[in-house]
DNA sequence: AAACAAAACGAGAATGATTCTCATTTAGTC
DNA sequence: GACTAAATGAGAATCATTCTCGTTTTGTTT
């Protein structure tokens, strides 16, 4: 027999997908991109594992669009833009979150502040 | 008969209810706001009209937060933090965004711009 | 005030995303 | 190979939200 791997890692499998695409999927979608490669796959798992991976830190989720969860493997504070007609989800990678914002708001809360999410909407180019 | 009221428009006490309050509530919170003055008033009613409301520009989504939508009568855009520990949704309101972000988001989408939110996440006084 | 049409509502069913359960499979260790 | 813990698949369960439809309320015209 030849040393085929009848079983790669689903969990890594999970992760580099994420970490190989823009798109800002949800986990319905990742699960369909995962298909081809591990037709075995099950969608708990890519639900499991997504958890998993945002409470470890090594994604971030961006919200809820339209009614799912969307995930992003940048972890770097970074800015969105969000497509309120095809609900497409864009990275802003040229624009930055003024350090004086956050610090305001730290002062401004009587307590920790951990994270920022800066988001724009909009119509992207397609739908406009 | 008397010219009891028999019923009061649930629509306003409902808009009333978001305006009234800091607490940028979720539906069912909403619900059982309303729930001892108007007792007969139905979830339904309460997901219809936040829809409404929200359509018509008379009030805000906050977005998702623990699993349920939350919503603010204040439509100015300002600045928002929430908690992770307990999920109070809270406003910055000495923060503002500033003009240049917006207008640099515009650039770098090739498409109209038109909502923006900034919000920090951590842990509030009380959980801290 | 009666008649009628349109809007709003209540109750509960339906939907859809997400989580949970549990039996099975896989990985790691001795 | 035997044993234990972690990971998974399949489908049931849960929870927020939306939909349906029959009823009630509101507004308008007589």
């Amino acid at each position: 027999m030849e040393t085929t791997t009848k079983q790669f890692r689903k969990r890594n499998a999970i992760l580099e997908c994420l970490q190989g695409t823009q798109a800002h999927p949800s986990a319905e979608t990742v699960y369909g991109m995962l298909h081809q490669d591990h037709p075995d796959i099950s969608l708990a798992t890519v639900y499991r594992n997504l958890a998993l991976f945002k409470k470890q830190g090594l994604i971030q989720s961006i919200g809820t669009v339209a009614g799912s969860e969307r995930f992003d493997a940048n972890t770097a504070p970074h800015v969105h833009f969000i497509c309120t007609c095809c609900n497409t989800v864009l990275d802003l990678p040229q624009m930055d979150i003024p350090n004086n914002l956050c610090s305001a708001a730290a002062e401004g809360v009587g307590g920790q502040v951990t994270g920022c999410s800066l988001i724009f909407t909009g119509k992207c180019g397609q739908c406009v």
